[in-house]
DNA sequence: ACGCTACATGAATGCGCATACATGCGTCAA
DNA sequence: TTGACGCATGTATGCGCATTCATGTAGCGT
C-alpha cells in the first residue's frame, strides 16, 4: 500500500488483466459492457487516478502546456492567464505555469523541456530571444501572445498596435495637444516598441514634434511609471498630455498627477493601452485602446493545439483589432481651456 | 530522430553506458572526472535534458506542485502566486497552476493527482471542502494558505484575522462612527467568517449595532461589492462607514462612492483588508489591514515541502500578525449625509 | 455437427530513466 | 608475487501504462 494505486492493482481487484483496465480507461476499445462496470466500479470506489507520468512516457504526450509570464503581478497578465487557462482545461490540457520569464529565459525553456511539455505559449517574450529562435529553430510547438520576436517564423496573437497608437495619437491630436510626453514598456518588447513608433508616427505626419526628453522607458511597470511621469510634469516643457503604451503605466501616470495635485484630464491628459478591466473602474475611467483580450488568448490555445497537432503548417500571424476607448482621462489642454472658458 | 534525445542516445555517443549518463546526472555517484566531462559534453552539445516524466516514473517524484487559486483577476493573488512560484523555484519544484478552483474542486484535484503532484497549495479553498478532507484524511501533502477548512487537521498559513478586524472596528469607533455597514466575501470562507465576526464582536462589545441590512456579501468580487455598496449608500439608514473584509473589496466600494459623487473619506470612510499593493496608489490610498502577504506565501511553500519531507508530521498553523494602515479613505464621519450635502 | 469468424481478453513488450547488482581492473599489504 | 579490496563502470531490472500480438470462446453458416 506505498503510493497511489496501479492499473495493475485495478485489474487485480476487478478481475481482469492490466491490458483490460487500460482499455477501459481509454475508452475506444471493445470491452464487454459487463467487463467495463466491473472495472469502473473498482476505479470509483478507490478514487483510482491513472498516472499522467506514465501514460505521458507511452503515449510520448504529457499533456502540459508550459506558460510563460513576465511579471504576474501586473494587471494586465491575470486577465490573460485566465483566459488561456480555461482554453487549456477545454482541452485537456495544464498548465505549467512560470512566472518572471524575462531573466534566464533559456534555464525557465529547459525546465519546461524537461517535463515534456507538449508546447509553450509565450506572453511576454522579448524581441531578441535567443531561446524562442531555438525552439522556433527546433520546430517546437509554441506561441507568441501579444509579443514578437524578430527573425522568429513561429505562430504569432498580436492586436494591432499600430493602428491603435494611431488612434490614440489622432485623439490627443483632435483634443488639440502639441506637447505629448510618451511613456514606453521595455525596449525589446515589440509590443511597445510598435505603439510608440507607430505613435510617434502619427505625431510627425501632423507636424507635432516629440522631443527625446518627453519620451521615457518605464518597462511596463506601474512604480517605475509613476517616477518617471513624475519627473516629466514636473520639469522643463510640461506636457499636456501623457501616452502610456499599456494601461497600468498609465495609472502609474495617474498616480503621479494625483500625488503632484493635478486634475486630470484638466490638468494633464492620460492614456494607456489595452484596455484591462480595471481601467473603467470609477478611480480610473482610463481612455485607452481596446484589446480583445480574452479573445487573444482563446486563440493563442487554439493556434498552439493546432500546431501540435500538425507541426509542419504555415505559421500563422492572427492580428486582432484595436478600438479607442474614450473615457475620462483625457480632454482638452489647459491652456485651450482656460481660453474656452473664457470666451464663454 | 523522433522526439527528444534519451540518455541511450547520449551514452552511445559519448561511449559509455546509460547507467553512466544517469550517474553523472544525478551528480552524487562515483563517476571518473574523465568520464564526467565526457558526457556533460555531449549533453551539453545537443542540449539534452532528461525527461522528467520517466524519472518521476522511476523516483516517484515528480517535482510537480499544484497550486490551486479562485480567481487570478483577483488582484489579491497574483501577489501570492508571484511569491510562491519564486519559492517553488528555489526547490526544484514546478507549478503546476489552477484558475477558478472553487467550482469543480473535486475535478481539478483529480487531475493534479494524475499527474502525481508531490503537494497541493490551496490558496481559496472553501470551509467546507470535501475535497480537502479528503485529500487530509490520506495524508496527502497540502496547505491552505489563507483560509482554513472545518475540521482538516493539515497545515495552514493564515493571517491573524480577528486581531485585524478588531483593530479595523476600533479604527472607525475611534473616529466616531457608529453606523457601519460590512461587506463580506464568500459565505464559505472562512477568511471572511473571521475577519466578519471579530469585526461585529468589537462593534457589539462597543455597544454598535450592525443591523442585517448592512452585512452585505459580494463574494469577494470588486463588482458585486460596488453593486451593494451603491445599495447601502442609496438606502434608508445610510452607513457612515464601509468596512469591506478584503482590499478588492474596498476598491469596489470606492467606485462605487465616487459614481454616486460622494467623496471619500469626507462623505463616506472606507477600509480594506489585506494591503495588497494598489492599496497604497493615489488613486486609493486605501486604509486597510496588513498582511505579510509574500512571507505566508514562502511559508507555505516551506511548511508543504517539509510535509513532503515527511508527512507523519503534526499539522502546523502558522498564524501572522495584521496591523492597521491608517491612510487617506478613513476620518471622522459627516454628521449625516444631508447635512453634508447642505454644507457643499 | 463442424469449421470459421468476430470479438473479448490476456500475455508480452517497451517508453526513459534510476538503481541494485555484477564485473573487471588497479592497488596495496604481506 | 599474490590475494583482497575498492573503485569505475556495465548489466539487468522495474517504475505504470498503452499497445501489439496471441489466444480462447461464442456465434454463425452450411
Amino acid at each position: 500500500m506505498n503510493g497511489p494505486l496501479t492499473s495493475s492493482d485495478i485489474a487485480r481487484e476487478a478481475g481482469v488483466s492490466q491490458a483490460t483496465v487500460s482499455r477501459v480507461l481509454n475508452g475506444s476499445d471493445r470491452v464487454a459492457p459487463g467487463t467495463r462496470d466491473r472495472v469502473l466500479a473498482v476505479i470509483e470506489r478507490h478514487g483510482y487516478a491513472p498516472s499522467a507520468l506514465a501514460r505521458g512516457l507511452v503515449t510520448n504526450r504529457s499533456q502540459l502546456i508550459g506558460v510563460i509570464v513576465a511579471d504576474i503581478t501586473n494587471p494586465f497578465y491575470p486577465e490573460f492567464i485566465e483566459a488561456i487557462g480555461e482554453s487549456l482545461a477545454a482541452r485537456e490540457l495544464r498548465m505549467l505555469f512560470y512566472n518572471g520569464g524575462l531573466g534566464d529565459e533559456e534555464a525557465y525553456v529547459r525546465l519546461l523541456l524537461e517535463h515534456r511539455v507538449e508546447g509553450i505559449i509565450f506572453t511576454s517574450a522579448l524581441r531578441s530571444s535567443q531561446a524562442v529562435r531555438r525552439l522556433v529553430d527546433e520546430r517546437f510547438p509554441l506561441v507568441l501572445t501579444n509579443r514578437s520576436v524578430d527573425g522568429a517564423d513561429c505562430d504569432v496573437v498580436v492586436g494591432d498596435n499600430p493602428a491603435g497608437a494611431q488612434a490614440a495619437a489622432q485623439h490627443l491630436l483632435d483634443l488639440g495637444h502639441r506637447r505629448i510626453g510618451l511613456i514606453t514598456g521595455h525596449a525589446e518588447a515589440s509590443t511597445s516598441v510598435e505603439r510608440a513608433a507607430a505613435f510617434a508616427t502619427r505625431l510627425e505626419a501632423a507636424g507635432v514634434e516629440l522631443p527625446a526628453h518627453l519620451v521615457r522607458d518605464a518597462a511596463f511597470d506601474q512604480a517605475a511609471a509613476r517616477r518617471v511621469a513624475v519627473e516629466m510634469l514636473t520639469g522643463p516643457d510640461q506636457p499636456t498630455a501623457l501616452m502610456c503604451v499599456n494601461d497600468v503605466m498609465a495609472f502609474g501616470a495617474l498616480n503621479a498627477a494625483r500625488s503632484l495635485g493635478l486634475r486630470v484630464p484638466e490638468d494633464v491628459s492620460v492614456m494607456g493601452f489595452d484596455d484591462i478591466p480595471m481601467a473603467g473602474w470609477e478611480a480610473f475611467r482610463l481612455t485607452t485602446v481596446r484589446q480583445p483580450l480574452a479573445e487573444m488568448a482563446r486563440a493563442s490555445v487554439r493556434l498552439l493545439s493546432e500546431r501540435i497537432a500538425e507541426r509542419g503548417r504555415p505559421a500563422q500571424r492572427l492580428v486582432y483589432p484595436s478600438d479607442l476607448i474614450v473615457r475620462d482621462t483625457t480632454a482638452v489642454p489647459a491652456p485651450d481651456r482656460r481660453a474656452a472658458e473664457a470666451r464663454r
